[in-house]
RNA sequence: GACCUCAUAGCUCAACUGGAUAGAGCAACUGCCUUCUAAGCAGUAGGUUGCAGGUUCGACUCCUGCUGGGGUCACCA
């Protein structure tokens, strides 16, 4: 619902009629008027004094006056230096209010026939999920559903880091020190025993280095301690181990593969489960133990069209230089893939798989390079999807001491904070003490429902492109600026839409159409009702739902005051009484719409 | 060393992509439950937007330099 669009070819005209100068629709946009000042919309003036010649309050005034003969809909004006604020009519809120209410899919697209992929979360299978997987597992479900509702078919898909180095010291771990155990006989889930072998590697591995150093500094006790560090490291029996067994996991040995399929089911068990809890799905998976030997004909494709070269060694490489990155290993000498050389190869598959015109990657920051080369190979080699890559590049989450580190146990696991906030949702809940009428499954799962609306929306307010800091001392709230808050809100409107129907107030546009003199708060809650499908379609041209997360606390906030200032049932006037039921049905209507977007949760009763 | 990126209230984040007097939440303080859910509402206090220049009618936003944090520059993924 954009009140402003007709004025613009009434204000080209103007500047036609009146100063003989030709303005495209596209130099002409207005903004919100601040608060401090009377007028719903507001047109900066200073941009078209370089066209006409005239005094901005005099030009502004000239305008305004135009608008007023050429448009019933404006109320008044009033001129502040450059700035035109234009009042609307109370007939026009009362009017869009209506149309609102009319349209069933508010802010939602219809379909474009255009498909986007979207890929996220893409966990190695040597550790479980932590907070850093769940900004990216929850930016990408997000963005999902904001390309939907923008018109898009999306394809979520999850590309499982299962097979490397890494995977090897886990089952190496596990071999040498894990006794048989099984997440059964342990009780530990799946993805944390795996986990905890890792773990166990490190720390075995480091006994192992620091024995190696000490002889070997017996011997050459004259050498160069840094370069003799360095040669222990390389030479560790343990990860010379591991690497014997990537090699016969490549082989295909039967006893490796097994070990590695037993494990890895494990883990997906695991994910699986968490993923469930966090409310996420997938359309497809890939592993790259699939995928890991695609990529081959690409870069034999790039050597032929002359786009790639040979080094005398055989490697292949792509010389980037004149596009100001580098040169760049597609090939080893060996023939063997390299990363770059597989995300080639995977690119092809899922456009096979799925035609897609955009290909999203939710992958980290600390990525940029890589994907900034991917994109430039695909163009170069002529890709159709090539231009429609994006990096969705999202900043780490970063704890008060630093990075979190997997290996030395910095981090913050997924499912332990899962389980910490839905502990401190029942707790919080049970002392407010609203809903002791609750069935316990129906309590437990309101809980769970406010535990993920507070993580989803704590990690999703932030710009994504920027790191955030999550402090595990301070838990995260539930007041104020948060997602429980919205979902309050909802709650809230939801037992007055309860009471209107008992009540039998009918708040039909018919019944509140006559309603003439509406108070601020009431035509401050329809604009921003108004709002709303220019942020869902910002939200997706940015690919960022803290758009969206903004937008929804706005709302809340305005309708929280409205609540607060207006009572509705004692409202003696029948079409107001009705009006404020029907923004409080469209509140809650576009309160939940952005929720769903943030994959969030809106509860009937808390 | 080269390149990328960030720096806003005590803390965590915004600022409609160059517009008016930079806004929220948390923390602190003050009011408001005999009317629809107080997980709420209203208010007070808190700022030289890292520093120095420049561009312009106008700069948190663009340009240059500096300082400080993070990242990348692997025949790891």
């Amino acid at each position: 619902m954009n009140i402003a669009q007709p004025l613009i070819p009434t204000i080209c005209k103007c500047f036609e009629e009146k100063f003989n100068v030709q303005l495209s629709p596209n130099e002409i946009s207005f903004q919100t008027t601040r608060k401090e000042f009377e007028g719903d919309i507001t047109l900066v003036i200073f941009p078209f004094l370089k066209k006409v010649q005239q005094k901005p309050e005099a030009l502004a005034q000239a305008i305004g006056e135009y608008l007023m003969q050429h448009h019933q809909q404006i109320a008044r004006f009033n001129v502040i230096k450059g700035f035109l604020n234009i009042s609307f009519a109370h007939t026009v809120w009362v009017e869009t209010l209506a149309q609102i209410a009319n349209t069933t899919h508010y802010g939602v697209l219809p379909a474009n026939g255009q498909k986007v992929m979207v890929e996220y979360s893409s966990p190695n299978t040597n550790k479980p999920l932590h907070l850093g997987h769940m900004r990216n597992i929850f930016l990408g479900y997000s963005v999902a559903n904001i390309l939907k509702a923008n018109g898009y078919e999306v394809m979520k898909v999850n590309l499982v880091n299962d097979r490397g180095i890494h995977i090897c010291k886990s089952m190496l771990a596990y071999q040498k020190f894990g006794k048989g155990e099984t997440p059964q006989s342990t009780g530990i889930k799946g993805d944390h025993l795996v986990g905890n072998y890792y773990v166990v590697f490190d720390r075995e591995n480091k006994k192992a280095t620091a024995e190696l150093l000490a002889t070997y500094q017996k011997t050459y006790p004259n050498e160069n301690p840094e370069q003799l560090a360095e040669l222990a490291a390389k030479n560790s029996p343990l990860l010379l181990e591991a690497q014997e067994m990537l090699r016969r996991w490549e082989e295909g040995d039967p006893e490796i593969v097994q070990l590695w399929q037993t494990m890895n089911n494990w883990v997906y068990e695991g994910f699986d489960a968490t993923y469930q809890k966090m409310g996420v799905d997938f359309d497809k998976t890939y592993y790259e133990s699939n995928t890991y030997l695609l990529g081959k004909a690409v870069v034999e494709e790039g050597l032929a069209k002359g786009l790639f070269f040979k080094k005398e060694d055989g490697s292949v490489w792509v010389d980037l230089t004149a596009d100001g990155l580098d040169q760049k290993l597609l090939l080893r000498a060996d023939g063997t893939s390299v990363y770059i050389t597989q995300d080639l190869g995977t690119a092809d598959m899922k456009y096979a798989d799925f035609p897609m015109q955009k290909s999203v990657y939710v992958v980290g920051n600390e990525q940029d390079y890589h994907f900034k080369v991917l994109k430039l190979i695909l163009q170069k080699l002529g890709r159709s999807y090539a231009d429609g890559i994006y990096h969705l590049s999202y900043g780490m989450v970063e704890l008060p001491t630093g990075k979190m580190k997997s290996r030395e146990g910095t981090v913050v696991d997924a499912d332990d904070l899962i389980d910490e906030m839905v502990h401190i949702a029942r707790e919080r809940t049970k002392e407010l003490g609203k809903i002791d009428d609750f069935e316990s499954a129906e309590a437990e799962a309101l809980y769970h429902m406010l535990a993920m609306g507070a993580l989803k929306y704590y990690l999703l307010r932030v710009d994504p492109k920027k790191k955030m800091l999550f402090n595990p001392e301070e838990s995260i709230d539930f007041q104020g600026d948060t997602g429980v808050y919205l979902q309050y809100t909802h709650a809230k409107i939801a037992a007055i839409l309860r009471r209107a129907r008992e009540l039998g107030v009918d708040a039909s546009p018919a019944a509140f159409s006559n309603a003439t003199q509406l108070a601020p708060q009431e035509i401050e809650l329809i604009q921003v009702l108004a709002a709303y499908p220019k942020r869902v379609a910002d939200a997706a041209e940015e690919y960022a739902p803290s758009l969206i997360a903004a937008y929804a606390y706005e709302l809340a906030k305005t309708y929280s005051r409205l609540y607060a200032e207006l009572s509705i049932f004692n409202e003696p006037d029948a079409a107001l009484k009705s009006l404020r039921v029907a923004l409080s049905a469209q509140t809650a209507k576009v309160l939940k719409s952005a929720l769903q977007l943030l994959g969030i949760q809106a509860p009937e009763r808390m």
